[in-house]
RNA sequence: GCGCAGGUGGCAGAGUGGUCAAUUGCACCUGACUGUAAAUCAGGCGCCCUACGGGCUACGGGGGUUCAAAUCCCUCCCUGCGCA
């Protein structure tokens, strides 16, 4: 299913992904659309602005509408109107976002100026239930069969399995579905990593077996993890890479100053001939360095969610288009920007959109973000074609950080 | 003109002798956001300072009572409602 157009002498490659629904160049940047939707968009917009596959969430859907509806219309890309590629995640994340970072604030990035503090740091599994159960009720909680998960909407109690996660996804109909994995939080311990990491390999075996039972012709990617460890991550790289994926996520916690250290770690070890993807990464300096070390794929809600709040990229860099300034200035977010946003209107008709609170605010900044990020990262592909990825990516710092 | 009710920080609106530089909401200022629990969240928001602390000026104006007043009294001004 995967082409490779480009290969440079270290990871970097440029290539291309073929689906039912289509090809896909990469590198790609994913746009995120967790309940079937990418938050304040019509899928021709989010289409008219570049994107070329879209990825949608296990755990969100199966909790509503459900999965069972969604394959009665034909899967989600078709229900949504999407006519493109699609891919699903299989709920892994939500073992952390719902569980060791429910409530806490703690990112999957743990920022260089977090002293590592490691408030998780409990010993194991059965030790861990008891710590759990001091703090504010977590919406997941882990074992060595699966996950329950709490609804966030009714607080009704579902638990899935590697094989219940495949089910759903098998229903979803994405063109590429995702292992059922353990998202760990950059907060555990070593030790606490590897017990996940044996968890995770474990559900991936498991996920990779009742893919091939139901005889599905959805990609199935096998997730990589092993937090911030380069021993753990080589052997979750050398382990996945072993089995049958169509192709590998690399997910989990990472420091963000070495994130690009530890995809390097994985990659230099994972099947080359296979596409990898990125999990939940998505700044600009992080996709420049994930794509030099051999990622092909991106997801992130960076570019919609900051969208939403008013960060908006430029090429000199993000902007808050609620600060005071902006209330004045007539020029667009970026003058040298392509997008609907930055053709037709000013900062100035965006600053008062979101003081107004007004709707078209998120709808506007999302095309711009998306629009940026996409046009980025196709850019980089261009500039892998063309061997000129090294110039291309000093002149974008020379003015993104200035 | 008489009667009643009111005048509190940009706005709304608490407080009704000390713990009040004054609850809260909005507005405003700034920050955060990386497989979406998120059209969200956090902090700031009288002035000044050697700022964990201290000083000054403030609750319509003026005057008074009190150790102490946004809070009590007098007076003036203003607003709303009712009656003339």
């Amino acid at each position: 299913m995967f082409t490779i157009e480009k290969k440079t002498k270290g990871l970097m490659r440029a290539g291309v992904i073929h689906t039912p629904h289509g090809d896909i160049a990469t590198p790609a940047f994913v746009p995120v659309a967790t309940k079937a939707t990418i938050k304040s968009l019509t899928p021709e917009q989010v289409s008219s602005l570049g994107a070329q596959v879209i990825l949608a969430n296990t755990y969100h859907l199966y909790l509503q509408p459900g999965d069972e509806l969604i394959r009665h219309a034909g899967g989600f890309g078709t229900f949504m109107g999407w006519r493109g590629p699609t891919m699903t995640d299989s709920g892994g994340f939500q073992a952390f976002s719902l569980g060791a970072a429910f409530g806490t604030g703690i990112s999957k990035l743990l920022k260089k100026n977090d002293e590592l503090i490691l408030p998780e740091a409990v010993a194991d599994i059965e030790d861990r239930e008891t710590e759990q159960e001091k703090k504010v009720a977590r919406l997941a909680k882990i074992d060595r069969d699966g996950v329950m998960f709490r609804s966030y909407l009714d607080g009704s109690a579902h638990y899935f399995t590697p094989e219940k996660s495949i089910e759903i996804q098998h229903n979803l109909g994405a063109d590429i579905i995702f292992a059922f994995d353990e998202c760990t939080s950059p907060t555990e311990s070593v030790h606490y990593q590897r017990e996940a990491l044996d968890r995770t390999h474990v559900w991936a075996k498991r996920s990779l077996l009742h893919h091939q039972e139901k005889k599905s012709q959805q990609a199935l990617f096998g997730i990589v993890q092993g937090g911030r460890h380069e021993e753990l991550r080589r052997a979750s790289a050398t382990t996945l890479g072993a089995m049958d994926f169509a192709g590998f996520g690399i997910g989990g916690s990472f420091a963000k100053e070495d994130m690009g250290k530890a995809v390097r770690w994985v990659n230099e070890l994972l099947p080359s001939d296979r596409p990898r993807h990125l999990l939940g990464i998505g700044e600009p300096a992080d996709i420049f360095d994930a794509v030099s070390n051999g990622c092909d794929l991106f997801d992130c809600v960076a570019p919609t969610r900051n969208a939403r709040t008013g960060t908006l990229y430029t090429s000199h860099g993000k902007i808050n288009i609620l600060n005071n300034q902006f209330i004045t200035d007539f020029s667009p977010i970026d003058s040298s920007c392509g997008c609907y946003t930055c053709r037709t209107y000013t900062r100035a008709y965006l600053a008062h959109l979101f003081r107004a609170k007004e709707m078209l605010a998120a709808t506007l900044a999302s095309i711009h973000n998306l629009y940026y990020i996409v046009h980025m990262v196709a850019s980089i592909r261009e500039s892998i074609l063309n061997d000129s990825f090294n110039a291309y990516r000093d002149s974008f710092f020379q003015n993104y950080q200035s």
